[in-house]
DNA sequence: GTGGTCTAGACCACA
DNA sequence: GTGGTCTAGACCACG
C-alpha cells in the first residue's frame, strides 16, 4: 500500500493518510486481517513525521477500521463504518452540496461531474479483483 | 437574508459566508452590480464580529467575485472566476473522489448519490427564475 | 477636460480625479487662468459624488495648482507645486522602488519599461502644442 | 532580517511585509522552498501583531509566491506570480504612468528618472550572486 | 455612512 | 512548536 500526500492539498496531512488507507480497503488492497506498515516505515515512505502517521492511525481505530496492539502493529478490522444509514447520509449531503456549488459556480455540466463520479466510484470498485 | 452561519459545522465561519454569497450569486439572487450587505449590516445579521465579514469580503474579492471600495460599498463583479477549464476540472476532481471514496466506504448505491447531486444542483440552477 | 475614473483602479476616486487635473495641465489642455469644470458639472461628466470632486478640488488647493474662489469658481494657477528639489526626487524614489521592484518581479527586462516610461511622458509632453 | 517596517510610509504595514518578502525573494535571498520566519518570529523581529504578518502571508499565499501549512510553517512556492504577459505589463503601465505624470509635474528630466530605474533595478537584480 | 487596518488576546487544529 | 480563526474595540480614509 503506497501513501501518497499532496502538500498543495489543504487537506490536513493525517487525514490524507486516512483517506489512503480507506481507499486501499475499498479497492482490496488491504484486507481483513492484514497488516499496515509500521508507523516507522509508513512515516518513512510517506516523508512525514511519525506523530503525523500515529495520528492517523489513531484516527482509523476511531473510524473502526483498524485495531492497533502495542508491539504486535496494526491490522485492518472486519467491521466497517458502524453509521446508522440515515448518518451516512447526512454526512454525504454535506460533500454533494459542496461539489453541485462549485458544479453550478464553474458552470460545468452536472452530467460531466456525474460521469466522473462514475468513473472514480468504479475504479474504487472493481480494482477489488487485483488479488 | 443571504448569510446564514450553521454553528455547527466544522467549516470556517468566513467560509461559510463566502459560500453564502456564491450561493446567492449561482441562484441570481445576487446579480452583475448589485451591492452586497454592507459590513457592519452583514455582522449584525449573522451574529459575528466585523471582522470576520470583512475576511469572507477580502476571499470573495480574491476570487474576483466582488469588488469592495472605501466609501462606497461591496459589489458583485461582472466576471466570474477566471479559471481556465482545465483547472476547473482539477479543482472538481478532488471533490470528487471524496465523494466517491465516501460513497464506496458508507456502501451507499452510486445512483443515490447522483440522484442527490442532481437535486442538490437544481435546486442552486432553477431558482435563477425566481425574479 | 475630461475626468474619467477608472473603479478597478485601486486610487482612491478623488486622487484619480486629481491626477486628470494635473495630467490637463502637464499636456496643456488647461493653461494658467483657465476655469475649472464646476463642481455640479465635474460631477455629472465624471459620475461621481460632488463630495469627491470637492475633496479633489481641495487637493490641486493644497498642492498649490488651482485657486478656488466663492461663488466665481476654480481656475489654474500660474504657481507649480513649490517642493525643494531634493523632496521632488525623494518623492519619486518611492515610486521609483515600486516599479523596479515590479518589474524584476513580473521578469520583464528593465528597457522595455524604460521605453514605456519614455513613451508615456512624451505623450504628456508633447500635447502641449495641442491648442 | 528580511523585514523592515518604515512607520512612516503611509503604506499599510502588511503590504510592506509583502513587499519586503517579493523583494527578498527578487534578489534571491528567499529561494523556493525555503522557510519564511515563522509568523511570530516576524511579528517579534518587526515589532507588529501576529495578526498583521498573518494578513501578510495569507496575501503572499494569494500571490501564490508562499505556502502555508498549520503545523508546518509558511515556505516560498517555485510558482511565481502566474499572470499573462499581457495583463503584467498592464499593470506595470499604471505605474510607469503615474511615475511618467509625476515626473513631468515636478519638472525633473526623464533622464534623471531613468538613471534613478536602473539603478533600482539593478540593487535588486545584482544581489542575487550573494549565494 | 462606507470599507481598511491594526492591536490584543483568546482558543483551536496540525506536525 | 506551527499556522488558522474569531472576537472586541480602536482609529483611519473615503464618498
Amino acid at each position: 500500500m503506497i501513501i501518497t500526500i499532496d502538500l498543495n492539498n489543504n487537506k490536513p496531512t493525517y487525514l490524507q493518510i486516512v483517506d489512503c488507507v480507506r481507499r486501499a480497503v475499498a479497492t482490496g488492497a488491504l484486507k481483513t486481517g492484514d497488516q499496515l506498515p509500521t508507523i516507522r516505515e509508513a512515516a518513512v515512505q510517506a516523508r512525514v513525521n511519525r506523530n503525523t502517521i500515529s495520528r492517523a492511525y489513531l484516527e482509523l481505530e476511531h473510524l473502526g477500521m483498524i485495531r492497533s496492539r502495542q508491539g504486535a502493529g496494526s491490522f485492518v478490522t472486519d467491521a466497517g463504518p458502524d453509521l446508522e444509514h440515515e448518518e451516512r447520509v447526512k454526512a454525504l449531503q454535506t460533500l454533494v452540496d459542496e461539489l453541485a456549488l462549485e458544479t453550478v459556480h464553474y458552470q460545468i455540466p452536472v452530467d460531466d461531474v456525474i460521469a466522473m463520479l462514475r468513473e472514480s466510484a468504479a475504479k474504487l470498485g472493481k480494482e477489488s479483483d487485483h488479488d
